[in-house]
DNA sequence: AACTTTGTCAACCGCCTTAAC
DNA sequence: GGTTAAGGCGGTTGACAAAGT
């Protein structure tokens, strides 16, 4: 027997959200809390799947979602965290507020993988790539240039002990050392320590643009966390958020009823750190938004 | 202007982990 | 300890837009 699917999917809407759909969650969100994801969409009046909403919300509509381009600063924490972690996008997501783990998977592949390799750097290994083509080549035994289908098939055909290598190779990968990743790191032409300053997750400090009070990784885990540290009310001010296009759509009526959004002025719409958001926040502690 | 190629990113899929029973 | 269900995560897909021919 199978498992079964995470929900019935028959009669369910996939693709892309509408403004409309996006509403629906987010009202219901706000009323309730994230919780409990596979009811959502039955008590948000939603033909979606669960899972599903939940992604919407967490790689979307979050409040506290900064939207856009990654920064540089952005971006070289990200290539260094990616250096240590590999390809644990969550986790690399985590030391960077606001952003998804999603969106910086997105960015990896198509910004970075790509700036990385114009720079000559493996982006998987995070070494220059001629000495990991080297290394490759050396333990293929077998070049393929040229892309002979024959020496390919020569080379998947390739002795017991290839296979060893093989397994030896993708424990490199998969076991990733972060001292020797961080040794190479810090020896390519291109990136040096000084530039990425290696930083322990208990370390770290968010790089806050602008004057826009925002919140920290460290209040971020904690406040996810069941760890001792608790955020206190002061460190738990929210950033100004833009909010998706879609919700531009609405009216800003609709809000209202939303005590802490208010309008920038600029047509967006932003939650003000310092009025009834907070309270809305803190009221959470006791039971209902424990993910803001 | 029409067509093709390339790039981007939201969303989906399926596996893994964790918690509840 | 085994089973089940839900949430979380990473890889992949596909729709759309922009750039190129």
């Amino acid at each position: 027997m199978g498992r079964q699917p995470c929900c019935d999917k028959v009669g369910l809407k996939k693709g892309p959200w509408t403004a409309e759909e996006d509403k629906k969650l987010i009202n219901f969100i706000l009323t309730n809390g994230p919780c409990c994801w596979r009811a959502v969409p039955k008590l948000a009046g939603l033909l979606r799947c669960g899972k599903s909403c939940r992604l919407r919300w967490t790689n979307y509509l979050r409040p506290d979602l900064k939207r856009g381009l990654l920064s540089e600063s952005e971006e070289k924490l990200v290539i260094e965290l990616h250096s240590q972690l590999g390809n644990r996008w969550s986790k690399i997501a985590s030391h960077l507020p606001g952003r998804t783990d999603n969106e910086i998977k997105n960015h990896w592949n198509t910004h970075i993988k790509k700036k990385l390799r114009k720079m000559g750097i493996d982006p998987l290994t995070h070494k220059p790539i001629s000495s990991t083509f080297d290394q490759q080549q050396q333990q293929q035994g077998c070049a393929s240039v040229g892309g002979n289908d024959k020496n390919e098939q020569l080379c998947l055909q390739s002795p017991p002990k290839m296979a060893q290598e093989e397994a030896e190779e993708k424990s490199i990968t998969n076991s990733f050392d972060p001292i020797e990743i961080d040794a190479s790191f810090s020896k390519s032409p291109i990136f040096f320590t000084d530039e990425v300053p290696v930083i322990e997750p208990h370390e770290f400090v968010v790089p806050c643009a602008s004057s826009t009070p925002s919140i920290s990784s460290t209040s971020i885990s904690s406040s996810c966390s069941s760890s001792s540290s608790e955020p206190k009310a002061e460190e738990m001010q929210l950033p100004c958020m833009d909010w998706p296009e879609s919700l531009y759509l609405w009216g800003l009526d609709d809000f209202m009823g939303l005590e802490f959004l208010s309008d920038d002025g600029d047509g967006k719409l932003s939650l003000d750190p310092f009025s009834q958001c907070q309270r809305t926040f803190l009221d959470q502690e006791s039971g209902k938004f424990e993910l803001f």
